[in-house]
DNA sequence: GACACTTCTTAACATAGGTCAATTTTTGAT
DNA sequence: ATCAAAAATTGACCTATGTTAAGAAGTGTC
């Protein structure tokens, strides 16, 4: 459920937008005004869906502050794809290049704010705006890089491996995410997590 | 080591390229002329090295025929993670994107002829042909959907099923490629695929 | 601040897949 | 066709993670 705001807060979360884009695709004036009229800020309390599974995504979003997850249901089960912070995008994005219906879940981790670009708009940037490929292609390939370091990780490390390889490179997924998320985030059981955390904690 | 051929088979190789290639993106005649500068044909012979480890990938490679091997190495072990067959594309994608050291090796697997548009190439059309960002989007895009489904089965699925899903889909894996490479494909051992496969004979 | 609900931890036991070592089968070169 | 090398299989045993069940520690609500 999309939560409301005022004009103001709109504003100021379009100009928050504009810079956290930046690093991605730095806009001129007079580009980011066509842009913005494609955005749209979208603003949702803890534990909202964002999206479901089976709708087709029809939003590309970066985060403006919050963070989002993004899961999947298996045999009754929750398993966790990715956790979006602030200036990450969060998209099903297989869905959205597709335009089919998503298997994913995505669901506000804590009250966030997106700045989301519709589908349509995108493609009718990409027809008038030539240049403007540019911007869905460096979306995936930040996009690509994300999912193939994820693969590696999956293929060559433990599960304790890849524990401590968050805590050093991700320590804010420690602050922020609940550890049964991280643990199905880990591909393993929360219990397993308990005891490699237990253990690491001993060996110390 | 890359092989030699004659001018006639590499203008064959050029038409075979453009039709390949019809499928990500049709192009015009006149588009084709500027692409078509941009494109090297490779071949190889089984067992050659078409990238190694620590080299920059320079290039976005279209298979025209045979297929290639995607791995690294980890611990002294070899580990498989893509192999691509005629009209697929082939390319450490991570290090062509970032022009940054490939922890990919490809290898020839089979004698094999690859298109290839050299990354500095690519960057000009960009520049110059806005458009072509379209390319660069489209290729990524398929990459992109790829690698998410490699995940969503590393992550959900036993090796049993991953296996049972690659005979059902990928038939073609079966016939071509040494047990050795799928099993590290399928994130198992040889001994474990090797049961596996005695336990499914078995069974019907 | 008490209660209910969720999350986290612990322990005992089960299992898929790994390891090691030996054997058979396939492949490739001559 | 023969032989050596590589690939595939098999069996015995091992280990990391899963399963189940219980209890402890948080968290949010009135």
């Amino acid at each position: 459920m999309e939560r409301t705001f005022s004009d103001d807060e709109y504003k100021l979360h379009l100009i928050q937008a504009r810079e956290l884009l930046y690093d991605y695709l730095p806009l001129t004036d007079e580009q980011w005004e066509v842009f913005k009229q494609g955005f749209k800020i979208r603003k949702y309390h803890k534990g909202d869906f964002i999206l479901s599974e089976g709708e087709n995504e029809r939003f590309l979003s970066i985060v403006i502050s919050g963070c989002t997850r993004h899961y999947l249901m298996l045999k009754g089960e929750e398993k966790s794809f990715d956790f979006s912070f602030q200036h990450e995008f969060s998209c099903s994005y297989s869905s959205f290049i597709q335009q089919e219906p998503s298997r994913f879940f995505i669901q506000a981790l804590d009250d966030c704010v997106l700045a989301s670009i519709h589908y349509d708009f995108l493609q009718e940037l990409y027809l008038h705006y030539p240049e403007s490929n540019k911007f869905g292609r460096t979306a995936v390939e930040q996009y690509y890089i994300w999912r193939e370091l994820r693969e590696i990780s999956l293929m060559t490390e433990s599960a304790q491996e890849r524990y401590l390889r968050l805590m050093e490179k991700h320590p804010i997924y420690l602050a922020q995410v609940p550890l049964k998320y991280l643990a199905s985030y880990l591909n393993i059981k929360p219990e397993s997590l308990s005891r490699i955390r237990k253990k690491l904690f001993e060996e110390r």
